[in-house]
DNA sequence: CACTGATTTGCATACGTATGCAGACAATCA
DNA sequence: TGATTGTCTGCATACGTATGCAAATCAGTG
């Protein structure tokens, strides 16, 4: 069925359905209830391909995945994202586009594609390693585009959702700083290196605020997988039995696997180990021990990210625009209750 | 640029272009290849909403996921099919749009508004326990679709690409047949009833090839999630005490948190307990033990499932057709080995 | 050269909506 | 009453593509 045609039926023109259903001013409210209201129980509703073509509005956000990272089975803060992310676009009439780049077909990346075709209205996005490539083709396609969770250096014309990276490393520091009888330790990952270089800036001078200097060797690195974290932690077992250690990961997944890796050596957390991540992912509390982690308040950034969106999409905000977030220590099982 | 302003340039027919683009055979190859290499080389591209106006299609599938199931950040089988899904579509020139309600609004499901909308030329769902309004709505929409994985009861017109699952039940019931000295349970949730009980059987099957029988007090059940069979296998630990067990579980996640929960209470796996899982998800050899489990070929069903979409889509095929593929054993570190 | 058939081209239109514009109608005021 | 404003409506058109149809071109044959 038409507009054309749904028209006739209540004796209005198309132009007054259009209207109504849209929303116009220029129809008075009671026709309008009584236009949709007849809508719904006749089953009608606008035909998304037509109004796209006419209003370039696609009704759909894409979000967009940078094949640098990993995928969703294999880093379960981007599921958690992802979950929240489509919950609350959906909440707002968006529909939701997957965008994966795993390397280009035909020289023609899926990025590339959706925006050419115009498939969405905007784009959020996790990470902020873009390559260059295709920031250069968000930013010339002109597409409204957010970044949540991670700042990426040096880049104009995008907008941030962030949580306080830094912040979140001094609060380990801090807190482990009250601990000079164990080692700290810095595990990062080589994916991020400009957010790594953040948290392990603010690690370091909340351990210094305590006397305690974050030493260089000390700064050690595995991949972005759990099993490489529990890899890691295994071959480290002399080291930990050697003195206690204090480790600050760069985030829940890695500390996963240092905390099951310690689990299956033996080695007492956190009476031997200490361990924090970052995130607060659902799978934190899934296994013993319980990890205690600096929580990024997801449910917070999330609904702000998506409004940041909205508001570009339907034009009312332009400009560059950041907000930023504060993490926050959870303390569980894996650090030393501090008496 | 529209084509026909790209039209003009080439000095050809806007009709020309769309043909030589959409590889129509009105045109010679020569032809054709040059309006292609020009396209390319000025970064044209057909307007999609023009496109989907005349054609009705949207070159987008929809991957369904139903509300009375976790998400993928809570069932990691989930984000595995999706992931396999998505590359898969995104292979054959597939855009991928994620439908999950959770609840409707303003009595207007996700799953509704898309398919009315016709936002999505066909559905992929994972699951087969859709609602009667869902399955209903997908049916008489027309709309392919194309369930994964699992069969639901007593729906006609959809079409499966399904593993055999209680074939999976009786590999793991022949497997343990072996081990009398092993009291067999079967560890299930209640959210797919039908599937399960195709399991049981398969597994009460393969048992009684050995002699010997599942007690119907050895079928337990916990919720779909790790926490869940995790508390449920600490809760049994002195029943695992008094006896050994061969526990049969509906699937990785489950057996997961049961193995993770023997280790923390110090119970031999396997030698006091031994667990089978099914799914084979990346998960599994994350941690130790690495689970023995029920591989199911998910590399193989998903680019056959979406194969059968897209011909149904593309109109190569119509009616109902199923495929099914066959689990395997795998054996791992929660499984003695056989001598 | 005339004719036939096959191949290739462009014209014209339709897809279903949003919206500028002009006009209809009602309300207000002098 | 007539003029003026404000509110509402419908007509007509444009968005950019796909495709039926007729016309044009070409190759092959007698």
């Amino acid at each position: 069925m038409t507009s054309k045609e749904f028209a006739r039926l209540l004796g209005v023109s198309q132009s007054t359905v259009s209207r109504a259903l849209n929303g116009s001013h220029l129809v008075p409210d009671d026709k309008k209830a009584f236009i949709r209201h007849k809508a719904r129980e006749l089953g009608f509703e606008l035909n998304r391909q037509a109004q796209s073509l006419k209003t370039n509005r696609t009704g759909t956000v894409g979000i967009l995945f940078q094949k640098h990272f990993k995928s969703m089975n294999e880093n379960p803060m981007l599921a958690h994202l992802y979950d929240h992310i489509q919950r609350e676009l959906i909440a707002n009439a968006y529909d939701v586009m997957t965008i994966y780049d795993r390397g280009d077909r035909d020289g023609l990346s899926v990025l590339e594609r959706i925006v050419r075709r115009r498939k969405v209205d905007g784009i959020i996005t996790f990470r902020s390693a873009l390559s260059d490539s295709e920031a250069q083709l968000i930013q010339q396609s002109g597409f409204p585009c957010v970044s949540l969770l991670n700042v990426r250096r040096a880049s104009a014309d995008m907008h941030y959702c962030l949580s306080d990276i830094e912040h979140g490393g001094w609060l380990a520091g801090d807190f482990f700083g009250r601990f000079p009888d164990y080692v700290p330790m810095y595990l990062t990952m080589g994916e991020e290196p400009d957010n790594a270089e953040l948290q392990c800036r603010g690690f370091r001078r909340g351990l210094a605020e305590h006397g305690v200097t974050l030493a260089d060797g000390e700064i050690r690195r595995c991949d972005l997988s759990f099993s490489s974290a529990y890899a890691f932690a295994s071959g480290m077992k002399e080291t930990f039995r050697r003195h206690r250690t204090a480790i600050l990961a760069y985030n829940d997944l890695i500390a996963r696997g240092v905390a099951e890796a310690l689990k299956d050596n033996g080695i007492a957390v956190p009476g031997t180990v200490q361990i924090i991540g970052m995130d607060d992912i659902p799978m934190s509390v899934w296994m013993r021990p319980h990890l205690s982690t600096l929580h990024v308040p997801v449910e917070e950034m999330v609904p702000v990210g998506c409004r940041m969106l909205r508001d570009l999409i339907e034009g009312r905000k332009d400009g560059e625009y950041t907000t930023s977030f504060q993490p926050r220590l959870v303390l569980r099982d894996t650090t030393v209750n501090p008496e």
